[in-house]
RNA sequence: GGCGGUGUAGCUCAGAUGGUUAGAGCAUACGGCUCAUAUCCGUAGUGUCCGGGGUUCAAUUCCCUGCACCGCCA
């Protein structure tokens, strides 16, 4: 039996849960539940790292003993999961006491073969943020944070020889093309070993620091960070000798969003080298989701959570919609316009009304029971298209692109409305004589959306179940895609339930919903203060012309008490000898840009409506340098 | 400052060892059907393929350069 081991990062319990975590975990869940599927033994672990200053920080805010902040954060993560339907086998904590074990283990191990050094060293010292800072993070040698001078300070850690293994790490990487993906990553890591590579500091004095594991060989310290961190995959299989270990380890994968890529990409190997250990044999990272606040509804006046979105509109259109939109390992744009989007076109037009069409003429031709088939030469580019869904699907899956893999269901479930449109059920049921085709047809398209939902299980568990269940199928937990390799898998005889919209559209808001009688893209409030940062003036233009190969940019030299010289794509509507002695209106603060080769110092307003641009002007006569306000 | 990425239809994005009409989905318009969640199917468009220069018989595709955005590093 194959193989599979996937983990998500252990999340950090200083603050709640946000899309970001629920995109990791929910990747993982469907990379899980696809392998199970398929065949594998599989084991999912996601957790909570609960180590650490800002942890022991925000518990003293919370007025909590650390462990107390811990249990509640790391709880709300545990309890959102099943909202997610997250599938994972084991969620492991960092405070753990098997976990606190393992790491004490790996840190005397590693300090044994000579790996781990106690060393002194001297640095700018914040009291402030109790932590010492680089050279390069200081700014204008004063802290970022507390804007004062840190004070030079010595302390004494212990280090990782990270270094030792730097020019493995390049080979390993270079022999093993998708040990990092997507390959962007992989040079980003591979670029950033071209430096020399220094050694990790892993320790913090219980001086300063008492929220963490302490060292098996020196009291005085706790491990930071990585040692902690990091050793969780190894703790939630059960490293060193249970059997899970030995099973999973060999199949490991790592999903992490790119911000944590050094620790991952660089740290962790040369962590389990010196451990000696067996690299995971993937790293998959994955990109941000980018909140556009804008396109989030307005209409109750609030910024909206993503996560909540869920409870709004279901988490299986939730889940489609996160793999749908985001291609793994670059960012994307979550808006809830785009999501709505999704919803009605792909879940309610496509696949919704093709179940709801499909079930209602299986029930009404055919006595709600699934139909007997007989075999015709005209079916067969359907069957021949479900044969190669399954085979494509493994190929995305392998390169992790996930988006993919939906658009071929999705071109499927298309195909199978295209069959319907084509066959004229209706019709064929309009003639007795033509039942044995009516029947084989009906089944073909019931046969056509079992496919389609068993290869949706691990997208959309819920909904995927749900049109298994109302085709008669009982058992959904235990389906697999071995029933998806050969048309027919569908039993005659399956007594079939119409049931409900399955996704429902989601209808426009009402206008009357959005303040400003239908004014939709008023920008958000600003106050008066941030009003004032603006300086505008009175100006008089000295000269106009055309800027070279532009027919909408004019360069204009204006007195506004000085002589500046700005740029204005007024070139459409205003020809530069009209403009010369005009009196306009100049925003003199605004940074400087260059365009078309042009500096322009400031802008000049006007109201723009598309192709016909006016200049704002003033009723009275306005003295050159005049402030506007 | 160094390195890298991206810039293609209104929107989100594919794509081509350089070669006649540059694609998909959504949105838009029109037509067809009526089993269905006003759904489905079909047809129709629209593009200075970021700007400039170069190589070439030919560049959106290759090279150089500029601009914009993003990332990594310093």
């Amino acid at each position: 039996m194959k193989n599979f081991y996937i983990t998500t990062p252990i999340y950090y319990v200083n603050a709640s849960p946000h899309i970001g975590h629920a995109y990791t975990t929910i990747v993982a869940d469907i990379m899980a539940r696809f392998h199970r599927m398929s065949g594998y033994r599989s084991y999912f672990l996601t957790g909570t790292d609960e180590h650490g200053d800002k942890v022991a920080e925000a518990a003293k805010q919370a007025g909590e003993t650390p462990q107390a902040y811990a249990d509640r954060i790391s709880g709300k993560f545990r309890a959102l999961w099943p909202e997610l339907s997250i599938t994972n086998d084991y969620f492991v904590r960092t405070t753990d006491k098997d976990h606190i074990e393992v790491v004490r283990s790996i840190l005397q191990k590693v300090y044994d073969s000579g790996d781990i050094y106690f060393g002194e060293y001297e640095g700018h010292y914040c009291v402030g943020c109790e932590r010492f800072y680089r050279e390069s993070e200081l700014v204008d040698g004063m802290c970022p944070d507390h804007h004062t001078v840190p004070e030079t300070r010595k302390e004494s850690n212990y280090f990782f020889r990270m270094g030792k293994y730097q020019d493995w790490l390049i080979g390993h990487i270079q022999d093993n093309p998708d040990f990092i993906r997507p390959e962007r990553y992989r040079n980003e890591v591979l670029a950033f070993l071209r430096e020399p590579l220094e050694d990790l500091c892993i320790s913090r004095p219980k001086t300063r620091l008492t929220w963490g594991i302490t060292l098996p060989f020196d009291e005085n310290y706790v491990t930071y960070v990585w040692f902690d961190a990091l050793i969780n995959y190894l703790t939630g299989i059960g490293y060193p000798d249970s059997e899970k270990f030995k099973t999973f380890w060999p199949n490991s994968q790592h999903l992490i969003a790119k911000d944590i890529l050094k620790p991952h990409g660089i740290y962790w190997p040369t962590m389990l080298k010196g451990a000696g250990v067996e690299p995971y044999q993937h790293l998959n990272v994955h990109g941000y989701w980018n909140v556009d606040r804008n396109k989030m509804s307005k209409s109750r006046g609030t910024v909206v959570n993503p996560l909540d979105l869920k409870d709004k509109y279901g988490l299986d259109a939730f889940r489609y919609f996160l793999m749908r939109d985001m291609v793994f390992g670059l960012d994307s744009n979550f808006s809830e316009d785009a999501f709505v989007q999704r919803i009605n076109s792909d879940l309610a037009n496509d696949l919704g009304n093709l179940v709801s069409r499909s079930l209602s003429m299986a029930v009404k031709y055919c006595d709600g029971r699934v139909p007997g088939a007989v075999n015709h030469p005209d079916d067969a580019p359907l069957i021949e298209r479900a044969a190669k869904l399954f085979p494509e699907m493994e190929i995305s899956f392998q390169s992790l692109e996930f988006h993919k893999a939906l658009i071929s269901i999705w071109d499927f479930i298309n195909m199978t409305n295209r069959y319907i449109v084509e066959r004229e059920p209706w019709s064929l049921a309009k003639d007795p004589s033509s039942k044995t085709r009516l029947d084989t047809v009906i089944y073909n398209i019931l046969e056509a959306l079992r496919i389609t939902a068993i290869l949706l299980l691990p997208f959309m568990p819920d909904s995927a179940g749900d049109i298994l269940t109302r085709l008669g199928i009982k058992d959904i937990e235990s389906q697999g895609f071995d029933s998806v390799r050969a048309w027919g898998g569908l039993s005659k005889g399956n007594v079939l339930t119409r049931g409900k919209s399955l996704f429902p559209r989601v209808e426009h808001e009402k206008p009357e919903d959005t303040p400003a009688a239908g004014l939709t893209d008023i920008k958000e409030e600003i106050s008066f203060q941030d009003f004032e940062k603006i300086d505008l003036r009175v100006a008089r233009v000295v000269k106009a012309e055309r800027v070279k190969k532009s027919d909408k940019l004019l360069k204009l030299k204006i007195d506004v008490g000085e002589e500046r010289t700005i740029v204005a794509g007024i070139g459409k509507s205003y020809r530069p000898e009209d403009l010369v002695g005009k009196k306009i209106t100049v925003i003199l603060n605004l940074k400087p840009v260059k365009l078309m080769g042009v500096k322009s110092h400031g802008m000049l307003l006007a109201a723009d409506a598309g192709e016909k641009v006016s200049l704002v002007s003033f009723d009275g006569d306005a003295d050159v340098g005049a402030k506007i306000g």
